[in-house]
DNA sequence: ATGATTGATACGAACGTTCGCCCGAACGTT
DNA sequence: AACGTTCGGGCGAACGTTCGTATCAATCAT
């Protein structure tokens, strides 16, 4: 067994002096004399003592803790995300004294959030993955509970959000492609439902109308992401007739690109040469593929800081610089586009 | 500001009770009679109370917290894993009452360790990546701190571990092989330091023994993990003499296997029909390269509830199960090999 | 010399639990 | 009638902090 770990009253018994002075030292410059300070700080080092962390939590009526949760993976697709995110997080939180809590919001949703909260397990939350009348956003803003969004939701909530732009994200790949001579290009986008989706597709619309060109309805697909979409996508518009096939196809992940890729090559048209494919994510291992993926990176490592300071900027009562924060996704240009 | 959440003397004022009594009947079976009983029940409905967590901690000085901490993924790779292993583990956690803490071990290693255990933030860890002298191993064993450790370290250190049973996948691999008609296999695996290679590599040496085939020195490679050296090391055994020439390669990892495929397309050599080459991990995405990858997975969500399963048991005195826990992982078959 | 101010430290209280002991009443046994 | 047991519940204490205030001496201005 470890020896117990020494407590103020040890520490305060070692130099002489009573145990809330101790406390006051070490928190903040208390008025004390210059040898009892060092005295203290002496003994401090002698003991080895750690302030117990549960003990001040519990005296100061928080955890210092930050809720996190995100939404299980489906089988297949890798969520190449999470590691950047939660480092970034992790490292921005423990920089300010508070940690991580990783929860599993398996469906139920609302009820672990009122648990955690309300048990004091956490003083606030991250969330991810945010859409159009988000329950939890609902919940949280009508509770008074602290949080911030990683991702946009109504327009006419009021919270604190970071979110990629990805309408910029879009007007980057359009204006590539239109710089390399491409005019009919066509879109995989996210479902009606879906904020991300959204935004995207604008950013699509307003630079294709940008560009002066014209966006036709059997161009714009609005569908979930994985490769079978991609696939058949892809193969419906190489069925167009010749003056309405796109030459060009925006999808929304990589997955779903990598999809379409497979589907040219199977109607023996070359991938980025005969029709270019752009993905959205820079998932790992697409820079391999053949030919590797055109895509666009989110910056997540920024997105999770920008979470944290918010949120804590929140907590502790200070008006956080700014409410909303978008940042710019960053086109990566490869051989497929 | 949300009503200050109401406590046992709250909840003992309105049911007639002293608070003690309400902590005795929500926690364990107190001797009460039914009516009280059922009175303070109805309180606790009304108030809407919930045990705070904090002061529950302090009180039994147990954090209910596990500590983990995980290499960040050097860039372009991808750490796939992270998802399921947090997932898993965090619901085994859940389920026992306790939490995860993620923190960032950037480096300097053990100082947070001793932090997060001297301050009661954390009961125990969970250890991934764990290779010989494990520094963290030594650490945690020496101060008698509640660890297990996903990997096994130097085989006389005694603790509590779970992995995978790497040498069983190479066998596998090399056995599926065999049964193709291949006699020349050859092995791309970690440096000689590698814990994970080392048991690997021996997986390899043990099945090709087993079918009375040779391997010859100039077919294994103890390299990193990197697309270069897959690449590399394929030019390398492509370009030995004819009767030297290896049928299969089996890599340490998908990302490399990837650049063994690319330096055979680069022979024009055709991987899957020419040369098999069968990867590791399963990364997602690998089943839509050209040819699909063959693949060995992990049972990863499984190695995470065994180690928050057996952490919990000792963290809570008792003797778990089993002290060492090797998971089978599973050959996944596609075209490559 | 007197009262007011400051510096250095001590002290009591509280955060919300859980744990162990105590005590009165009711009951049954000899 | 005296005694031991069980039941139902109360009470004090403690976990290790931090915060606000009290205390005492020394210093300062008037």
């Amino acid at each position: 067994m470890p020896a117990k770990s020494p407590t103020l009253k040890d520490v305060a018994a070692q130099a002489g002096v009573s145990y809330q002075t101790v406390s006051k030292v070490l928190n903040r410059q208390a008025q004390v004399s210059p040898e009892t300070r060092q005295r203290i700080l002496d003994a401090v080092a002698a003991l080895g003592y750690r302030p117990n962390a549960l003990a001040r939590n519990m005296r100061k009526q928080r955890s210092f803790m930050i809720g996190y949760s995100w939404e299980q993976t489906p089988l297949g697709q890798v969520n190449h995300i999470l590691d950047q995110f939660l480092t970034s997080m992790v490292r921005e939180a423990e920089a300010a004294g508070y940690h991580l809590l990783p929860f599993p919001s398996h469906g139920q949703g609302l009820q672990v959030y009122e648990d955690l909260f309300e048990t004091g397990k956490v003083d606030g939350f991250v969330l991810s993955s945010v859409n159009y009348n988000d329950e939890r956003v609902r919940y949280l803003l009508e509770h008074h509970i602290p949080f911030v969004a990683f991702g946009r939701s109504n327009p006419d909530w009021k919270f604190l959000y970071v979110d990629i732009d990805g309408a910029d994200g879009l007007r980057q790949a359009v204006e590539h492609l239109v710089g390399r001579g491409h005019r009919k290009i066509a879109l995989i986008g996210w479902p009606q439902d879906s904020r991300v989706g959204n935004d995207r597709a604008e950013g699509y619309m307003k630079a294709m109308q940008a560009a002066g060109l014209p966006v036709l309805p059997e161009w714009v697909f609005r569908v979930p992401g994985d490769y079978e979409q991609g696939y058949q996508a892809a193969l419906a518009l190489m069925a167009l007739p010749p003056e309405k096939r796109p030459t060009a196809i925006l999808t929304l992940n990589d997955t779903q690109a990598i999809g379409a890729i497979q589907a040219l090559w199977s109607l023996n048209l070359q991938p980025g040469r005969d029709v270019a494919v752009i993905g959205f994510d820079d998932a790992p291992l697409v820079q391999f593929l053949d030919p590797p993926l055109t895509t666009i990176r989110q910056p997540i490592a920024e997105a999770g800081r920008k979470c944290v300071e918010m949120l804590i900027d929140l907590m502790e009562g200070r008006v956080p610089a700014e409410e909303h924060v978008l940042l710019k996704p960053l086109l990566i240009v490869r051989a497929s586009g």
